[in-house]
DNA sequence: GGCATTGGTGTATTTTTTACACTAAGTTTG
DNA sequence: CAAACTTAGTGTAAAAAATACACCAATGCC
């Protein structure tokens, strides 16, 4: 049964390589030749706890589970849902159209080959977007996309994160694309290094990359430790 | 209008001149022989945003106003409130005892002396209560006490703030004493005032401290500027 | 072989952080 | 009024961290 008042937004960014992404889902307008990008979202079960139901409605919507998400704001403007558009939709999809939602707002950050999000749910597309070319988006979901972005570079720059982004074995090129992606700003490549190793996180194998056309690099892994080390 | 299912909670410290003091309320159970202790708190009204929920309860409650409140984390187990005390005390007070409530969290942090809390609706009292013999808490407050505590800490780290928690004229003393308190550590005197000093958030004045029993310390206030001091 | 592309490396400079000990000015006490 | 107590106030040296910066190496492609 839901709770017709709390809802929770998961804001997933993905990265591949050299962009970050935002998962967004299409919805159909009660018009049926309308449609609208929003976050995918919904209530909550009276019986599940917030992260929970995060998780639940992620993979409802877009199949994706095993994500790690993190609740980062809550939402609670009484006139959030003030769009004519977003009362149309609701009252096709919710059986208490009126109800005052507040909505608790999730954060992920994934490595996109890993999640192929499928449609399913009240959503006709679920899809990868380009944060540089987000379209408009549902409610107040461009607020909340912005502020989970500010809070995304926040942490990064200071949690030692991220690592679970790239592959099993990678170079020091991708670490540091990597970071400079989330930041959104240019490093320096013999300091960046100088800082990654010296935290020990990574360990050196003995492959190189193969069939790059310049110079292969060094693959690296991620050290065992992983304990203590959070400052 | 009560929103059946959304609450929020105020966990507000005061700091007087040497320790950390929380907010608490006093609240009779049915048994109106017992009694127990809780945070400021209570349902939001359906045409309020939650930042002004969170100042209207504080106020309400404890009458206090004025206090820039933070939210800082929502809570919402499912199982929030199963101590059998709990589900009294809401029988008593609420319309709709049964209802899953999920809560927000605010936090503030306040000088004590400007704040004197005086007790109003449903709490018998409001008082301050020193950090380091805190009672056990009603509902799940024990754990939002604790969230907001380590979320004060590791926000003071790193803004520069904390300044309004000092009486108009201050010593380089009483700032340090203050981040001692807040942080839980001491701090070298030379290096602490270096740094506060460097970053020219406080001026110096001619005045001295009076009728203390000791060399007198000379009096600083905080600096005009204040802009474009958020790195 | 030449070009394009990314990998890989060290040093000098500046800035920041840390550690550390004595004298000064007032009040209280005997 | 001398001694004792309390907090104020001050500088320097060493270590650590952050920054700036330029060249050669290895591979694929043409």
């Amino acid at each position: 049964m839901q709770n017709p008042n709390v809802s929770v937004d998961c804001v997933v960014f993905g990265f591949d390589k050299e962009k970050l992404n935002l998962l967004l889902i299409e919805q159909k307008l009660a018009d049926k030749r309308k449609v609208q990008y929003a976050l995918p979202g919904d209530l909550i079960l009276e019986e599940e706890g917030l992260d929970q139901a995060a998780s639940r409605v992620l993979k409802e919507i877009s199949g994706l589970s095993g994500i790690y998400l993190k609740q980062f704001e809550a939402f609670g403007d009484p006139h959030r849902v003030k769009d004519i558009k977003d009362l149309e939709f609701l009252q096709s999809y919710r059986e208490n159209p009126q109800a005052r939602v507040i909505t608790i707002g999730y954060l992920a950050l994934v490595k996109m080959e890993d999640f192929a999000p499928e449609a399913s749910s009240f959503a006709e597309k679920v899809f990868w977007q380009d944060i540089e070319e987000l379209p408009s988006l549902a409610f107040d979901h461009d607020h909340i996309v912005e502020c989970a972005l500010e809070k995304l570079r926040h942490d990064f720059i200071r949690e030692k994160t991220g690592f679970e982004l790239l592959p099993e074995r990678f170079t020091l090129g991708q670490v540091q694309r990597l970071y400079e992606t989330i930041l959104g700003k240019k490093l320096d490549k013999r300091n960046f290094r100088k800082k990654i190793l010296k935290e020990e996180l990574v360990t050196a194998t003995n492959q190189k990359q193969k069939g790059v056309l310049h110079k292969p690099a060094r693959l690296y892994e991620l050290s065992d430790l992983k304990n203590g080390h959070n400052p």
